[in-house]
DNA sequence: CTCGCGAATATGTCTATACATATTGAACCG
DNA sequence: CGGTTCAATATGTATAGACATATTCGCGAG
């Protein structure tokens, strides 16, 4: 009936407790001959399903001291829209970021997207601004489950942007981004320093982990300042 | 020297053989068995590259019938930036294509991008405006390389969106987008229907097929109208 | 204490073989 | 002639064994 091979079988359940995080980024894979044990396979089994998840990225493994959980790239291979930080310091930039606001609260119950992201707990709720080389460079509003992120409510986001510290703290994830093009309104205007109306790219993203949504946030972009570059092509 | 394993250096070449367009979607690649009198090797070792690029989407196995190369699917797996028409049609919208213009010509000599574009050949230059349900859409302006596509000399760009028709005619690119924010100018105002100045969601488009460049696309679209979509997360 | 060397070990590659399974094409029968 | 059955075939999965190679650890020499 299930008709599942067991080489996919292995790596389907590592790769489940990898993105749940119950095997957090850095934990040791169990080696070849546990697993052979464990699934009472030859080791051509164990390795056909080692190598997939190393092939995908979600394992390195490393000759002689074994397996293990890959740390989430930055950059997620494919699209670049990165940690704001590391590309502007990467420019050659100073980089600063200004905590405009910052709260905890419920969703708010007629705002269904909201409650969907809280789930059972309240919301971390913070807008701030990116500046590159002294000048406003974006503004960002962001919403975090402390449902998925209890460790959220003690962060300290003056000191480590929020996009930054999820990175660090919360592996692995799924993500979906939304981009369109808005012309700017008076307050966001004021903030960015730019006139009423100027261009503006709207990056909305959304991820999860392991199903569970973590956290949305909104950036805005002046868009003549700054490209999305995304690369598809010979992989590796 | 070369330390290249056997299963990967097979991969690679028939790798090479794709994306090259030698084997064009369809084409049968030789059987395992073929392959393992031609690289002298286990038939697990032609099996393993073989499910390797499987995998990876460049090929389809048939039980009994044998494997082939994979028609390239319209949206990249990540990044939907899409065959306008296909999106357009797939919401229940009518959809048009007016070409504004279309001329054939050298590529011009003091702009880097055009003659890298152009190769040896000449190249093809299109305006032209999407519609949906009745109004303007978008704004294409596209350059194709005849040196790459000579068949589009010969094209009826009118009859189909230069975007279809190529996916149509060249297998397999590899792509890099760049998307920005940018105001109206007024020419393109009057054309999409908009104030000047309006926000407008700029993406730049190119593509190469085995490393030789093929087109360079831009499209301009009324960015509180339409949303670019990239999705990451749990392949498969 | 440090450096270098060798042994232990986990992964990387490959072979030869076996049986399972989906699909096709052809033979066969109503 | 249409439909069913059946065997041939190519891939899918799995095994047990072998040797290669990178890396680490510990030991011993300086």
């Amino acid at each position: 009936m299930t008709a599942v091979p067991l080489h996919q079988r292995i790596r389907d359940e590592i790769e489940g407790l990898i993105r749940s995080g119950a095997w957090a980024p850095g934990h040791r894979v169990p080696f070849e001959s546990e697993l052979m044990a464990r699934y009472g396979c030859s080791r051509m089994t164990v390795n056909k399903a080692m190598s997939a998840l190393a092939d995908a990225g979600l394992i390195v493994r490393r000759r002689r001291a074994g397996s293990f959980v890959a740390r989430p790239r930055v950059h997620s291979t494919v699209l670049d829209i990165p940690d704001i930080q590391a590309e502007i310091t990467a420019r050659g930039e100073t980089y600063a970021f200004v905590l405009l606001a910052a709260e905890r609260r419920a969703a708010d119950p007629d705002d269904g997207d909201e409650t969907e992201l809280a789930g059972e707990g309240d919301l971390v709720v913070l807008r701030g601004l990116h500046v590159a080389g002294g000048r406003p460079f974006a503004l960002e509003d962001r919403l975090i489950s402390l449902a998925a992120v209890p460790e959220a409510a003690a962060a300290d986001f003056a000191a480590e942007p929020p996009g930054a510290w999820l990175l660090n703290h919360v592996p692995w994830t799924e993500a979906e981004s939304r981009i369109s093009a808005v012309g700017a309104e008076a307050a966001v205007a004021e903030l960015l320093a730019l006139d009423v109306g100027t261009a503006l790219l709207a990056v909305e993203r959304r991820t999860w982990r392991a199903g569970e949504p973590v956290t949305r946030v909104r950036q805005l972009f002046p868009g003549e300042a700054y490209d999305l570059v995304a690369r598809f092509g010979p992989a590796r």
